[in-house]
DNA sequence: CCTTCGTCGTTGACCGTGCGACTATCTGCT
DNA sequence: AGCAGATAGTCGCACGGTCAACGACGAAGG
């Protein structure tokens, strides 16, 4: 109990290694991936993400506050955001007609174009410096930890 | 051969299931602990940071360029990290004599205060967060991942 | 019906970071 | 020695993020 305890307060050295690789990791990579598609096609990560984000929908069209927690961000960082990318012409606010507080944000098709042409860009990044690099059975491994430790944070 | 290539330049669905946890799990994680740690200690993370990498060294002092790298922060940015810190009392700065371009930063006995206050809960936070939810095996599976990973990056 | 409370999205003040330009210094080559 | 190019650190600028406060609206209770 006490070896349990112990463990549960502090990391020992393999798991202080493992947390230290795992924060450089994803800071060099998702450093590289923005690099590459700014370079590549000019187009920020986090456009990126919400056009993605807006793309798996039915109706291409999310919810402010939706769209906010899908992309690990503030609701006012959003709106920034979305201010942005509507005078770029990707995306365009919608009133809301069932809650007259809410608005929609909605791809247009500038945007679709801007998502297929930058996607094949950011695919191959994630491919070539991440997925490519974990055989199937460390893929499937990576997925379980990480949904672990994402769930054990909801409560 | 045609499907090696077509895994280098496209992850699969599983694979981007498991990229996609990475930055969810990293984003949540990062989160929560520079929440604690503020909450707690009233510190930022990016301080504490800062703080441990110079406790690590031998005579707990780096140059600006070596700790920028460290930290994963561009120079320009780390110039005015170490100023606030400087400010603050827990980092000075000091010539470095056998290159008269270098700066040293090093750690105050006050900088040494608010890391010996402020690391058990950061540590507590990795453990409660992150650690304790993996077995040995996995803790060492996932270093060797994230290690490759970084690797594959420095060429 | 009207009040109260919570939620949605926006805005303004402030903060932190990256990029590029700049100065000072070091290093290597002639 | 002298020059060219690389490197260290700083600074101005622009961008983007958070926090607190706000107006508009919806939901629950008297």
């Amino acid at each position: 109990m006490q070896f349990v305890q112990a463990n549960l307060s502090r990391p020992n050295m393999r798991q202080m290694a493992a947390w230290r690789a795992f924060l450089t990791a994803h800071a060099r990579v998702t450093e590289r991936l923005e690099h590459e598609l700014a370079a590549e096609r000019d187009l920020p990560l986090a456009w990126y993400d919400v056009l993605v984000q807006l793309s798996e929908t039915a109706d291409a069209r999310l919810r402010m506050h939706d769209l906010a927690r899908a992309v690990l961000l503030s609701r006012a960082g959003l709106t920034r955001l979305v201010d942005r990318m509507t005078t770029a012409g990707f995306v365009e606010r919608t009133p809301c007609e069932e809650d007259r507080r809410g608005t929609y944000v909605a791809m247009t098709d500038e945007g679709r174009d801007a998502l297929a042409n930058a996607a094949p860009v950011h695919l191959r990044g994630i491919a070539e410096h991440f997925s490519g690099l974990l055989c199937e059975t460390e893929t499937a491994a990576l997925e379980g930890i990480m949904r672990r430790v994402v769930e054990a944070l909801g409560a």
